[in-house]
DNA sequence: TACAAAGTATATAGATTTAGTAGACTTTTA
DNA sequence: TAAAAGTCTACTAAATCTATATACTTTGTA
């Protein structure tokens, strides 16, 4: 499962590029539209300005925005800087790699093996999806949905 | 991630598929060889057998058995019993199903729709794959190793 | 029949992670 | 100069995970 921090990353990426190219957002606001706790969103949005993905503008009429387009932006990005590891074994783990301490031998390890296949599936989607492509998704639901 | 829990049981099978047929298995020759936790090892093969999964022998000469064959069970179902939910939203999980808390609208949710793909591509593959198959793999990666 | 082997069951402890809160500080604009 | 808004660090509460402890039951065999 991604933690609440990556989901709230998301969800405020998503909100930031509906924006993009306007004024920035402030914290407050995106926090209350998307029902974040704000002290929570602080540090997350914090983080992602400090990776380079957003920048910020302090006092009156400040707020965050995005600094690249939205469709240049990926999900997976998004869980790698939020501490979401793809994977669903360490062993399989491109970025949070560690040895399963248990495993005697990794490169014969069918469990390993098969996971590591789920793991490119997942990482073929996440790494194709952009902040853009959410955005359309969402379009496209809305659309289906009225009658 | 997957829990240690179910990484524990995914390999317990392992073990217990390559001598499905066989007389039963100790827990404490399971835990030996697959470098687990003895007392961990024991509750979660309770659970598999209380699921079905397994059989149990008391006394001397007892262990624990396969019921079905290895072909028959599938990684999926092990994550479902040892609580590993397969999807990376709750609220895209079939069997562990929640409310994301933060989310006004399901139905339109273009995050949503992205892990939904995700989670229908895990569980292709973690559904088609049985234990027969994790060991198959193993064989596989051996030879490969082999020079 | 007694004893040892092996699983059963429940409780609990310790460690780690996650989620969220608090508070004081800095920068910017009107 | 006051209010708006982001910055930074620390802390706490809760949940979860991993592992261990203890006492008990069943079964095979010497």
């Amino acid at each position: 499962m991604l933690s609440k921090k990556t989901r709230y990353a998301i969800k405020a990426l998503v909100v930031l590029g509906k924006i993009f190219g306007e004024a920035p957002m402030q914290i407050s606001k995106i926090a209350s539209e998307e029902h974040i706790p704000k002290k929570f969103l602080e540090q997350i949005l914090l983080d992602l300005r400090n990776a380079g993905l957003l920048y910020s503008k302090k006092g009156a009429g400040g707020g965050y925005g995005l600094v690249k387009d939205p469709a240049e932006i990926f999900v997976v990005q998004v869980l790698r800087l939020t501490g979401g590891p793809v994977a669903l074994l360490p062993c399989v783990s491109l970025n949070f790699y560690q040895k399963c301490d248990e495993c005697s031998n990794e490169a014969t390890c069918g469990v390993r093996d098969v996971f590591l296949e789920v793991r490119n599936a997942t990482l073929k989607i996440l790494s194709e999806t952009s902040i853009a492509d959410v955005i359309r998704r969402e379009g496209l639901l809305i659309q289906n949905t009225e009658v």
